[in-house]
DNA sequence: CTTACGGCCTGTACGC
DNA sequence: TGCGTACAGGCCGTAA
């Protein structure tokens, strides 16, 4: 579920609450997610102040006190829930993996049905060269990010533009989603071959990817409030979309007229508007 | 190096 | 009601 928007929700949710905090029981309801838990993961975490939860790509990197650092990720289903006391109409339910409690008196669950989320131990002065990010394309939202540097990371890819732009080597967070949103705003086909969006459509395809995340991120601060529901579940909201899931319907493209159409890329759907994305 | 595809999991929506 | 199928916001490992 989680993309960019919804995994930087989440992070400053978890900042919130927890920078400054310390965990005084980290429990692990099952001995793996997508990957084993890392060894040592429940004893190098208890008794340990959290310093920084920062977001990259699609990862959450929260630092420790000390030298360990964790690697998160939400996968397809992941969320988490904060309580500050136990909700008795909301008790631990079978999909509830990782619990942990902070001296503060909060307590932090990680729950995802499908299980392709991850946590990962390691140290904080390898956050930047880890594996899991080290090959990862620039932030959207960064300073650096725009057309030229886009149409740099897309020259000589063959795939189609949906394609590549799922590709966290091109541009970092941009998921199934919101790459759909950004190539129906910037008027661009995702079938369009990667390496011809150049010059002015790279313009405004960045700009359009750069939009569509901020809007989408304002929305989530704005829905949830401090970035959590009442229940204190993490990073779900609900954003406008103007083309994701929306086959059959009308394009919202002033004086388009066009339909919605759906196709399948690389095994996704995408949606996108025939008419108006050339 | 890039690209294509199967696989990982559970839940839900839908057609019969 | 049940059963089968398709699909779901991600990414990894492998093969070509």
């Amino acid at each position: 579920m989680p993309e960019l928007p919804e995994v930087e929700t989440v992070c400053r949710g978890l900042a919130d609450a927890l920078i400054g905090d310390r965990f005084t029981r980290v429990t692990l309801r099952r001995a793996n997610l997508r990957f084993p838990f890392s060894d040592g993961f429940i004893e190098t975490l208890t008794g340990r102040r959290v310093e920084t939860i920062h977001r990259r790509a699609k990862y959450i990197l929260m630092q420790m006190e000390g030298e360990a650092a964790l690697i998160g990720h939400l996968g397809m289903s992941g969320s988490f829930r904060i309580e500050k006391s136990p909700i008795p109409e909301h008790p631990l339910d079978r999909h509830d993996h990782v619990v942990f409690e902070t001296e503060r008196g909060l307590r932090i669950r990680y729950h995802d049905p499908r299980r392709f989320g991850f946590m990962l131990l390691t140290e904080r002065a390898l956050l930047e060269t880890h594996p899991q990010l080290i090959n990862i394309g620039p932030e959207p939202l960064g300073n650096e990010f725009n057309g030229p540097a886009l149409a740099e990371r897309l020259a000589g890819r063959k795939t189609p533009i949906k394609t590549a732009l799922l590709d966290q080597r091109v541009v970092a967070g941009v998921g199934n989603i919101y790459a759909c949103e950004a190539l129906h705003r910037s008027g661009i086909s995702p079938k369009r071959l990667a390496a011809n969006v150049t010059g002015a459509r790279a313009d405004r395809l960045a700009a359009a990817i750069r939009q569509v995340l901020e809007e989408a991120i304002a929305s989530g601060g704005s829905t949830l409030r401090n970035y959590s529901h009442t229940s204190g579940e993490l990073g779900y909201f609900q954003h406008r979309f103007e083309v994701y899931d929306r086959e059959g319907a009308a394009c919202t493209t002033p004086d388009c007229n066009g339909v919605i159409g759906r196709i399948p890329q690389a095994g996704r759907s995408t949606f996108f508007c025939p008419k108006c994305q050339r």
